[in-house]
DNA sequence: CCAAACTAGTTCGTAGTACGAACTAGAGCA
DNA sequence: TGCTCTAGTTCGTACTACGAACTAGTTTGG
């Protein structure tokens, strides 16, 4: 139990992302979502967000992006408001049925994936978070997924 | 900095989930891969796995496998080998190409994602991977990516 | 021994994901 | 006014994933 090669940290850390992401294409798939379409409405909880921004959060090209958003509007779950400011851009919001549907997708995914660590002691879990936060901060992730760099500062 | 809610930390596993694959990713296409692909050739890293097997080990419907490995096949990085025993069978191997570009993704990847925690110290890390081992051991991941449950016991 | 039931994998049709190149339209500046 | 830049869309291609229906072998029960 000495040292660990960087091989058995990352296998670790891939392990825990592809149970966390198979955790997550799950509940999505419950909510009648491909995980792609929870992720972009997760992003909307906290207001309109113009296509060149989101397509920036969520790593996609723009015409991706489109594509994404075009899927969901068909839908009904978001819609494009043309911009006032400039004709050309658009924001990308939130009708009312996609905003019941986000909320209780957030709600269920984040249940979901922290019951993960369901056998952890408090400090264990306290302790897991700060270490992983103190990498996300390294790595500047403002916002990945299930709800923006929300209202919560853990520590 | 007390307590800590079940929401706080699904969202940070969520984010580093996100992070890593994103890294994943990255590195998968700069092998010309794509992260489903690249999951494939670790999988088989290994030696040959029966399709069933493989679909259980990446969640995937036996459809939908097929069609993973008939374009992986396609490109010469795995065959599929007919089973003497059963002849409805088949096991799907590693080509030489197949076998040498996944040894180099695999490496490559490791050391991404290993960089990700590139600023933890020691203990930090070994922590967290002790952490994150007792999570993935509570719920039966046997093998997810990157070279299958592989030959290195951390503990 | 042979038919019925079962199993491994494939085929097919559909929907979605993601990209890059080419394009439209509006914004901004000289 | 014209030139350039930018926001987003369109289009063609390749890939992902699913379920239903199918093929071909295996196993089982009469």
């Amino acid at each position: 139990m000495g040292d660990m090669t960087g091989q058995q940290f990352a296998a670790v850390l891939l392990r825990l992302s592809f149970l966390v992401q198979h955790g997550y294409g799950e509940v999505s798939r419950e909510h009648g979502l491909t995980p792609q379409q929870a992720q972009l409405l997760c992003m909307l909880l906290g207001g309109p967000v113009g296509m060149a921004e989101l397509g920036g959060w969520l790593h996609l090209e723009k015409s991706s992006l489109t594509g994404l958003v075009d899927r969901a509007e068909r839908r009904g779950l978001v819609m494009r408001v043309r911009d006032a400011r400039d004709r050309r851009a658009c924001q990308v919001a939130l009708t009312d049925r996609g905003t019941e549907l986000a909320s209780r997708f957030h709600d269920h995914v984040s249940r979901s994936v922290a019951g993960l660590g369901g056998d952890l002691c408090a400090a264990d879990r306290q302790r897991l978070a700060s270490t992983i936060n103190r990498i996300l901060a390294c790595h500047g992730v403002p916002v990945v997924a299930a709800g923006r760099a929300d209202d919560a500062e853990p520590g």
